[in-house]
Formats: structure tokens, sequence, C-alpha cells
RNA sequence: GCGCCUGUAGCUCAGCAGGAUAGAGCAACGGAUUUCUAAUCCGUCGGUCGGGGGUUCGAGUCCCUCCAGGCGCGCCA
């Protein structure tokens, strides 16, 4: 139990002891800004002067002699209009003090079980895949990152998860943009088509499709000459040495068979090129078969042009309707990408920041189907217009209308999405946050609504209507020499998550992210951030705890123990000391309060907190000194701000250096 | 025009389901270390919490209104 919630039991306790008539009552515990107050105060009398009509003065009178008398209160008084202002013993933090040391794990320090084990899902940066991250997402991921390791932290079974946009216009407009690269490299005309993406990543996109035409035709001829019998029996036999043949590749060497004799060399020649090029080994491509009829799609009655090069057949021009997907083949590089990126932006140790799903949009294809079928069918949320279908909110007077499927039959991304969501509660979380980019915050409103209506549409969904919570991770300014750094997406031209991390660093990055609300503008200085002084908060803390390890390495050369048994801690009682202790004992308040709220920022004004008073306290006295009681006491209060430290970090996804 | 976000010290921001005399960091100026990491510490300067009204014992915090800045408003995603 954390010291705040402990005294609100207490206090409850003495209320309900002196004033029986009291009912339910919500209550304050908490730190009142001027340090002479005390180190808590409640409002409790002015709330339940309400309720019980009496002078809130005369119960705070009642209460806080009731108070003194707890072993952990030191002293309890009064002040109008009627606050209760609590000092507790030294020895309440010493006993906090004593209990983080106890802790095995330092990172995993602050537990609490709030969440019950209930499953929780946190989506964020799903970024279409049609680019490299960028700073909005960067952000995005720290603070998403950061929520699934604070909500892990307070007992909740939480799950990152990245939506994929891998169906729709953008997604053909960048196939074609990736097919025009692919010319451009082959020395022939092209263009980027109108919409499309001219970024210069596309290029490096494109020289694979271009080495793996090159290694297609290289192959196809090896593989006309191995298999002077029929390609198919060739391929059964390959497979054969794996042992079993999985259904997927059965399908395939169907598929395979269907096709003109001309053409399986090169189905599948174009096939193991474009796998081996993903993954190592023949098992590997046997369970991918599969994918190719994704990459290759065979029509029947033509003929293979003689000599024909595969790269011709990439681009649809040898077998009419026999073409490379551009389009799939951009989107999967690019999320393997965005995937290596991600993984840069993580903790070291832990190996980077993983999701623990990557959702398609294209497997909910049927879903999106089913829903606009069900909602139709049930005839009562939508409206039939101009030839579209319309989702219509049930709100008062003021109604509201978004389409979900054109008039060319096909659903809009918003249709998708509400079927994203129905699936994401039918996966079984029991609560969902998304946090979105600044350009998705005008859909808020209106997601919600569309969840209003799925929980009255189906109601075994048993849809709470705070099931979902949407996070807007705002804009980011990047500043440069104090001026902005232009960006724009439509000339390709923008600072990436790539760009961030080489310049400044993985933890720095994180750092300044989550020392801002998620929905606050964030003004990112470059030049400060890359600062290795003390303008850099993040150094500030990591300096702290490098110093921590450095003492605790000095003391053991000096024949200490690196946790001090048979410790005195009540030698700890300077100013100093007491301060320090005091921050610590706030750290386990301070996790529960960030995760009610859903606020990871506050870890970093605490930390930057701890640290000076752990910086103070270093420089007004010395750990290891003659007096070996005095120094196993500070020992022990050095690890105690270790511990937190790190906790605090681990929580951030920012390491904690043993030296600097 | 409609909607969302933001407005707190010269700059960047905190201010934790309204709580007491509004806090940090940076910048500016002045000091400290024969010591376990000077990437440190101490001090000074700095505010009509965008303006106005309301709710109440009490408002930076809640409501209304106005002003300013940013963003979003397609049968794009």
């Amino acid at each position: 139990m954390t010291l705040r919630e402990h005294l609100q039991t207490l206090v409850l306790e003495v209320l309900n002891r002196k004033y029986t008539q009291v009912k339910s009552i919500r209550f304050d515990v908490s730190k009142p800004r001027e340090k002479s107050f005390g180190d808590f105060a409640t409002n409790v009398a002015m709330v339940a002067a309400k309720q019980l009509r009496i002078d809130p003065m005369e119960i705070a009178e009642a209460i806080a002699p009731e108070l003194r008398s707890c072993d952990v209160i030191e002293d309890a008084s009064v002040a109008r209009p009627g606050f209760i202002n609590i000092t507790l013993t030294r020895r309440a933090y010493l006993d906090k003090l004593a209990d983080i040391l106890s802790t095995q794990d330092d990172e995993a320090y602050g537990y609490a079980d709030l969440g019950q084990g209930k499953r929780v899902q946190v989506e964020f940066v799903s970024a279409n895949p049609t680019g490299p991250l960028n700073v909005v997402n960067a952000r995005a991921a720290a603070v998403g990152d950061a929520l699934v390791r604070l909500l892990k932290r307070v007992g909740y079974d939480a799950q990152s998860e990245f939506y994929v946009n891998d169906s729709g216009t953008q997604v053909e407009l960048l196939g074609e943009s990736l097919k025009a690269r692919f010319q451009e490299l082959l020395g022939r005309a092209s263009e980027i088509p109108d919409g499309g993406y001219p970024g210069t990543y596309l290029i490096d996109i494109a020289k694979k499709v271009i080495k793996l035409s090159t290694e297609a035709d290289a192959l196809d001829s090896g593989f006309a000459i191995a298999s002077q019998g029929s390609p198919v029996d060739f391929l059964k036999e390959a497979c054969s040495k794996t042992g079993q043949t999985p259904a997927s590749i059965q399908a395939f060497i169907d598929f395979i068979a269907t096709l003109d004799p001309s053409r399986m060399c090169h189905a599948i020649s174009l096939y193991i090129c474009h796998q081996t090029t993903k993954r190592a080994g023949f098992n590997a491509i046997c369970s991918q078969l599969q994918d190719l009829k994704m990459l290759i799609t065979p029509q029947s009655g033509e003929r293979r042009a003689g000599g024909a090069k595969a790269a011709d057949v990439f681009l649809g021009e040898v077998y009419d309707g026999w073409h490379f997907d551009f389009s799939r083949f951009a989107v999967e590089e690019i999320v393997e990408e965005q995937q290596r990126s991600l993984q840069r932006f993580g903790k070291r140790p832990e190996g980077g920041l993983r999701f623990d799903c990557w959702f398609r949009e294209s497997s909910l294809t049927e879903e999106v189907d089913k829903l606009a079928q069900l909602l139709i069918s049930d005839g009562r949320f939508i409206a039939q217009k101009d030839g579209a279908i319309w989702l219509r909110s049930t709100g008062g007077e003021e109604s509201e209308e978004w389409v979900i499927r054109r008039s060319s039959g096909q659903p809009t991304y918003f249709l998708s999405d509400i079927a994203y969501h129905i699936n994401k509660r039918r996966r079984g979380y029991e609560r969902v946050i998304d946090i979105w980019g600044p350009d998705h915050h005008g859909h808020v409103k209106r997601m919600q609504r569309a969840m209003e209506i799925v929980a009255n549409l189906l109601p075994d969904l048993n849809l709470r209507p705070d099931w979902l919570t949407i996070l807007i991770a705002q804009q980011v300014n990047l500043l440069k020499d104090g001026k902005r750094i232009q960006m724009s997406k439509r000339g390709g031209e923008y600072v990436t998550l790539d760009d961030l991390i080489r310049e400044v660093g993985a933890d720095v990055a994180r750092f300044f992210f989550l020392m801002r609300r998620c929905n606050s503008h964030l003004d990112f200085d470059i030049d400060l951030a890359k600062k290795t002084s003390d303008e850099n908060p993040v150094y500030y803390v990591q300096y702290a705890h490098a110093r921590i390890c450095s003492i605790i390495d000095f003391a053991k050369k000096q024949g200490y123990e690196e946790v001090p048994q048979k410790s005195n801690l009540e030698l700890l009682s300077a100013d100093e000391e007491i301060d320090l202790l005091k921050a610590l004992a706030d750290f386990e308040d301070l996790v529960i309060a960030s995760a009610n709220a859903l606020e990871p920022h506050r870890f970093t004004s605490y930390l930057i907190d701890l640290a000076s008073k752990f910086h103070r306290f270093y420089h007004n006295h010395r750990v290891v000194t003659e007096d070996p009681e005095i120094t196993k006491a500070r020992l022990c209060l050095c690890l105690g701000v270790r511990t937190v430290i790190r906790s605090a970090f681990s929580i951030m996804g920012i390491s904690a250096p043993e030296s600097m």
C-alpha cells in the first residue's frame, strides 16, 4: 500500500468513527504545495461539512487528535478553512526505503495491482506503410510504449498493436510510384503519379526489385535446365525433402500445375527469388509459397515470349495479366523498414521497441463486408443517399452522417476502422487505447459515436462507453538554430525517426517526447537535445544514476557490501536525506496516478526533481566516510534512489547507464 | 463557416478527478570544489496564469463568452 493510500484509509476510518452518519464520500489526500504545511493535507473536513452541515473547522478539530495517535503520523494540525495538515514520522519514510531495498528487481519496483490482469490494448504509431516513420510517429512511439510499460506495471495485461493501412487508394498509388522508380532505373520513361510518393526511399526499394528480376533471370535459366521434366515434379521432389508437404504448398503446386508449362519455370523462379531475398532456406520458402498468388497474377491463354526478361514480366509487358505486385512489395518493404526503425528506438538491452501485433487492414475485408450487411439489414443507423450508404448518429437534434460505403460500392476507411475496433473487442480486450496523430483529431468524435452505435447494434459485445479511449499525439515542431525546420510530405522531404535517433539518440528523444503532455504541441529543440551539458535534463538524471553506481563501486572497493546488511537507517536525518526519503516515498503514488490518468509524462518532472535532490545530497554529504554505520545507511539511501531511477527509466524505455 | 488542440516567468514547459503565498529547467548575473564522477551544487533576477463574466468557503484547474496561435474539416486514408 502506498503512503497516500494508507493515509486515505486512516482518515476515512477516523471520520466514520466520529461521524457515523457519513455515507460515501470522496475526499483528497494530497501533497501541499507549501512544504511548511506538512507532508500531506486532506480536505476531508470541508467535503464532509457539506454533507453534515457542520462547520468544517469543527470537523477538522474533531478528527485531527485521532489522527495524531496513529503510529505513522507525527502530527496533524488544522488550518483555515478546514484543512488537516499531516506530518508523517521519519519511521514511516524509513520503512518505505526498507521496502524499496527489499525489491528483487529494480525494474519492477512500484508494482500495483490496479489492472488485475485485465486485457488492455494500446494501439499507436499505426503509420501508413507509404514511407519512413516521421517525428510525430516517433512521439507516438515514445508515449505509447511508455504507456504499455506503465499499464503492465500496474497489473494490466497490456499489449501493443500497430495497425497497417495496407489497402485502398494510397497503397495503389504507392505501387504505381514504385513501378515508376523501377522503370526509371531500367532507363525507361516514367512518371510518379499525381498524389503518389516522390520520396527517394522508393528508389532503394526499386533497386531491390531490380535485383529480384536479375536473380529471377539467372534462376529461370538454371531452373529450366534442372527440371528437364515437369517443373511441378521438381517442386514436389524438393518439397518432399523437407519431410511433409503442407496444405499451402499443395495448393501452390496445384496452382502451378494449371499454368501453361512455359510459364511454370518463370513463376517458380520468380517466387523463389522473391522469397530468398526475404528469408533464408528452402523450408521458409515452402511455408510461404502461397504468397506467389499475390505476387504473380496469372491469366490463361498467353505464351511466354521468347527470351523475355523478368523485368518485362514484372511490368506486365509479356503476359497479359501477369505482373509484379509493386504495391504489396512496397508495403512489405516499408513495414519492415519501420520495424527496424522502431527497434533502434527501443531500450538497448531489451532489443528495441517491438509491437506485440502488426495488424493488417487487408485482413479485415470479410469483416468489413459483414458489418456493412449487418448495418444495412438492421437499418436503424444508416441512410442511403446519392447511391452511397451513410452512418447516422443517433444523438440529439443535430444528426451527423458519414459515408461508410461509396456509391462505387467500395467501403470507406471509416467503415473498416469500425470493423477493426469490433475485431479488437472480439479478441477480448476489456479496454482499448488508441493514440492517433494530429491529422486524425477530427475523427475522434465520430469514432466514439460509431462505438455507441456498435454497442447498440451488437449488444453481445458488451461495449461499455469508456471502452475506447483515444489520445492525440499532437504535432511536433523541430527547431534547429532557433528556427523551425519545414517539413513537406508532399515533396517527400521530412525528418524521420531514423534522422532523430541519429542526431540525438534514442534515450534523449524519448525523454524529450515524454516531457510534455501528449496532446500539447511540442517544440523539439535539436540543438538542446544534442548538448551533453547541464542544459539537457536527460543527462542530468542519467548522471545521478551513474554517480550512484560509481559510489557503490567505490564503497565495494573499501570492503562494503553492495546491499549493506543490518544497517541502521535511523542515522539518516539530515535535511537532504529526509528530502530524498520523501521523494522516494512518492514514487508508488506517482505510478498509480500516471497510470490512471494515462500520463506517462509525469515521470520526467519527478525524475528531474529526484535527481536534483540527490545531487544536492551528494554535494553536501559524503557517502563513504570513516564511520561505517553512517556509510551503510547512506549507501542504502543511494540504492533506494538507484532503484527508483531504474524503475522510472524502465517505464519510459530509457537506459540507465552505469557510467558516463 | 464548423470542429479539435493550445494560451502559465524573456524561452520551453509542469501544476497530479478545484485547495492554502503559482513551480521547474534554460537564458542572464553572482558565488562554491585539496573529497565517492564539475554532465555537480548554492544564490539573485523574473508572473495581471490570453481578456471578461459566472459557479463556491476556495478557480491556473469547472461553465459561458471574446481574443490569439496551430491543426483538421472529400464518396482520401
